[in-house]
DNA sequence: TCGGTGGCCCTTA
DNA sequence: ATAAGGGCCACCG
């Protein structure tokens, strides 16, 4: 988070008292320094929006105004927050079919690694899942899968950003924000067949290739989904994919492909 | 088959 | 600055 704006941000709401709460306001939102909030309707009910130019910076189940203050100051920083205002277009539709990816989001206030992870969980498409050892090697650090877990704990724009649709490698829902209830109940909604992938995982497979294509795919890929019984393999692991010359999906990035 | 366990690595206090 | 702990994972018995 930058420093600078916050100091700016301090300075002007020192101010009050000689500009009106209203000038003041419309300076500080001029300069993306204070976020309005609202509260929208989502799949798993009400939710609290704080949004500024830049786009949606926090959000979270709706309770009171307070608390809502109290747990963005402590995630988003010390950023003024006022009541009313349009939340950026599109976002009622989006978060009601799940296709969030172009909803513009505000991340300033996080690290490059918790901005990496994030911007990595965009990519999951509706009805499907990614591990979290996923999410690890794409961004460049296939052994930081712990920490990519803390960091989706901090995601501070759950839904808008599907951190839900990553999931343990066993194929159990693993923890969330809103808890694994929660988790489980979104993504069935979404499509996604949990109980298959965990049975699948206890089963020893983690791809699933087509031998008409000779391309291997995460389970839950809807190119994976397409494919008919007849062609379909199920593979333990990438070096079984590599010895049976099965190259991954370019969708869903089973293995970091080498090219 | 499942629960325990050490390794990993980022963040925060 | 450093140590503890977390939305994990692979391995072991």
């Amino acid at each position: 988070m930058s420093h600078e704006e916050d100091k700016l941000a301090e300075r002007l709401t020192g101010l009050r008292g000689r500009l009106s709460e209203n000038q003041r306001v419309e300076i500080l939102s001029a300069l993306g320094l204070v976020d309005h909030y609202v509260t929208i309707q989502t799949p798993i009910g009400a939710a609290t929006v704080a949004f500024n130019d830049r786009g949606i910076s926090f959000l979270r189940r709706a309770t009171s105004p307070e608390r809502f203050a109290a747990d963005y100051a402590r995630q988003v920083g010390r950023r003024p927050l006022t009541p009313g205002g349009r939340p950026p277009a599109g976002v009622l539709t989006a978060l009601r079919t799940g296709r969030t990816g172009n909803i513009r989001v505000d991340l300033r206030s996080l690290t490059p690694f918790q901005r990496d992870v994030l911007t990595v969980t965009r990519e999951v498409p509706v009805g499907e899942v990614r591990p979290y050892s996923w999410i690890a090697a794409r961004i460049g650090r296939p052994r930081a899968v712990r920490a990519v877990g803390t960091a989706l704990g901090h995601n501070p724009v759950p839904l808008v950003i599907p951190c839900h649709r990553v999931i343990r490698s066993d194929g159990q829902p693993g923890d969330y924000i809103f808890g694994p209830d929660t988790k489980q109940t979104i993504l069935h909604a979404e499509g996604v067949d949990l109980d298959h992938l965990a049975e699948l995982h206890r089963r020893g497979f983690s791809f699933v290739a087509s031998e008409s294509t000779g391309v291997f795919c995460h389970p839950s890929c809807h190119n994976a989904r397409r494919i008919s019984d007849q062609h379909r393999v199920l593979l333990t692991d990438a070096a079984q994919a590599a010895e049976r010359h099965f190259r991954p999906c370019r969708v869903c990035r089973p293995a970091p492909v080498a090219d």
